[in-house]
RNA sequence: GGCGGCGUAGCCAAGUGGUAAGGCAGAGCUCUGCAAAAGCUUUAUUCAUCGGUUCGAUUCCGAUCGCCGCCUCCA
């Protein structure tokens, strides 16, 4: 049985859609100023994983992440760059999908830009303006946030104690808000201000929370299965979501709310100033392959802190090999005709590990662990030669299984083996049988140079690219 | 100041009121002309510290120390 942790009940529940077999999930996707880093991808590869599990379980996903691609800094940039916001904006949304499928995240269903949604934004403030819910101060559109007493529930902040408790609240002395909690909807904008867009309520762009409102809401309806997003949206970001929407609909917006803790860098919180701060392009340039990265990012549960270090980056490397090495091999076995019932429940077993660890609020270090098991029985078995075709075939279905939620195997590469490598192995070969060890190493060498790793096993050698 | 999370072997890390998954690194072995690679085995009497509850706690409660986050833009 699936369970989340909800932070909107502060339980773990069991996940029951709103409609049967059909799951839909909002998730709060990058605002494109710049490129994303490795923190940022974390949240979205959790996305990504819980996408995919839910497809594992049978459920047909739709799957929305958003772009942010209007906000203050985005038009600060802009400004400065002398460009439109969407000029400023265009390559990092391109970087973006790009990185997104390098780390093998699949594309989201419907990746909305906040945009191409001003009616949509438009509209619900409208509803807020009508209902009490939002008001008008010096051309600015303010939520009412004293009108929607269910304010805070997600976050359980206490705002009374909080707000006389002197925190380092930033003053309101800008604006003319009835509460120092309301916030923007719709930021007043002037004339030849660009970028703005005109309302019956005036010309202006949109606040940051109410894009998210507006797109979830148009294409998965007033109420939806599941609202994901890192912990640090979770206030104020949600909480306000929940505000505008519910206040505008009267109905619960989002069931399910599913929060991706940080990523931190040696321990530290990550941040440009302690220069401690990676884009995923940073990291590749170092070598690193994007599997092992993936892998990282999946190997902590996402509601615990995860804690990046290039020494755990390099374990996941060999990790990484060690998982696709086996798969190799178990493709190039010579096995015998027949089936092994052990073998066969052993396998059934793990791949049963792997779905309890799953359903357990997605605990993805005990999934990983159901696979690393099996690996590790089928090794022992395929050097006992005790794994029959028949097994051979469970064994890849269910590894093709598990990696339909992981997507850390990839693609089986069809490598040709050039024939200038294989005349070389075969001549390795021949010398090694004439004990012509000189010459045989020299080929090794020649090949290893070229990133062509051999290795002599008993039932020949085999090769791979480094 | 308010709220929340975490502290498990050299490193990353799962987990449970009944005696510690998994990965990396290390060690041993197998294979091998040697090597590399690969595979297998192995590595915590112990779960930050101190008290308490219990037949029994790493797991529950309290305190202490340390780390992280939210309360302000942020995945």
């Amino acid at each position: 049985m699936l369970k989340f942790h909800n932070t909107l009940t502060g339980l773990t529940e069991e996940f029951h859609p709103l409609e049967d077999n059909i799951v839909r999930i909002y998730m709060c996707g990058p605002t494109v100023w710049n490129f994303a880093h490795i923190g940022n991808f974390r949240a979205f590869t959790f996305g990504d994983i819980l996408r995919r599990y839910l497809e594992f379980k049978g459920y047909r996903v739709t799957y929305v992440m958003n772009l942010t691609d209007v906000d203050d800094r985005i038009i600060n940039e802009a400004a400065e760059q002398g460009i439109s916001i969407d000029e400023m904006t265009a390559p990092f949304i391109v970087a973006f999908n790009e990185d997104m499928a390098t780390l093998g995240n699949r594309a989201a269903d419907i990746q909305p830009r906040a945009t191409e949604h001003i009616p949509e934004m438009i509209g619900i403030i409208q509803k807020l303006l009508d209902n009490g819910k939002a008001y008008e101060s010096d051309g600015s559109i303010y939520y009412r946030i004293s009108a929607f007493p269910d304010y805070g529930k997600l976050s359980k902040i206490n705002f009374a104690g909080n707000i006389e408790g002197g925190s380092k609240r930033v003053d309101t002395d800008k604006y003319e808000k009835e509460d120092a909690r309301d916030f923007a909807l719709w930021k007043l904008v002037g004339p030849d201000e660009n970028p703005g867009w005109d309302a019956p309520f005036g010309r202006g762009r949109p606040g940051w929370h109410i894009e998210c409102s507006a797109m979830s809401m148009k294409y998965l309806g007033e109420t939806f299965d599941i609202h994901g997003g890192g912990v640090d949206l979770q206030f104020p970001h949600h909480e306000n979501e929940i505000a505008q929407s519910e206040g505008a609909t009267g109905k619960l917006f989002a069931r399910y709310w599913l929060h991706g803790e940080f990523l931190k860098i040696d321990n530290e919180k990550m941040a440009k100033s302690l220069g401690n701060y990676y884009t995923l392009r940073d990291i590749l340039q170092q070598g690193f392959s994007p599997r092992a990265i993936r892998y990282l990012l999946i190997s902590v549960p996402y509601g615990k802190q995860l804690n990046f270090t290039f020494e755990g980056l390099k374990g996941a490397e060999s990790t990484i090999e060690r998982l696709i090495d086996f798969r190799r091999r178990l493709l190039e076995a010579h096995l015998t005709d027949g089936i092994n019932p052990d073998l066969q429940s052993t396998a059934q077993g793990h791949l049963r590990e792997f779905e309890e660890g799953m359903d357990d609020n997605l605990n993805t270090s005990a999934a990983l662990a159901a696979l690393h098991n099996l690996v590790r029985d089928v090794n022992t078995a395929l050097a006992h030669e005790t794994v029959l075709t028949e097994d051979r075939s469970l064994i890849l279905k269910i590894i093709d299984r598990i990696d339909s939620v992981f997507g850390i195997f990839g693609e089986v590469e069809e490598e040709l083996l050039d024939q200038e490598i294989e005349k070389l192995i075969e001549e390795r070969q021949d010398a090694r049988h004439h004990r012509d060890f000189a010459r045989a190493d020299e080929i090794r060498d020649l090949l290893a140079e070229k990133g062509i790793i051999l290795e002599d096993t008993k039932d020949g050698v085999r090769w791979k690219r480094k």
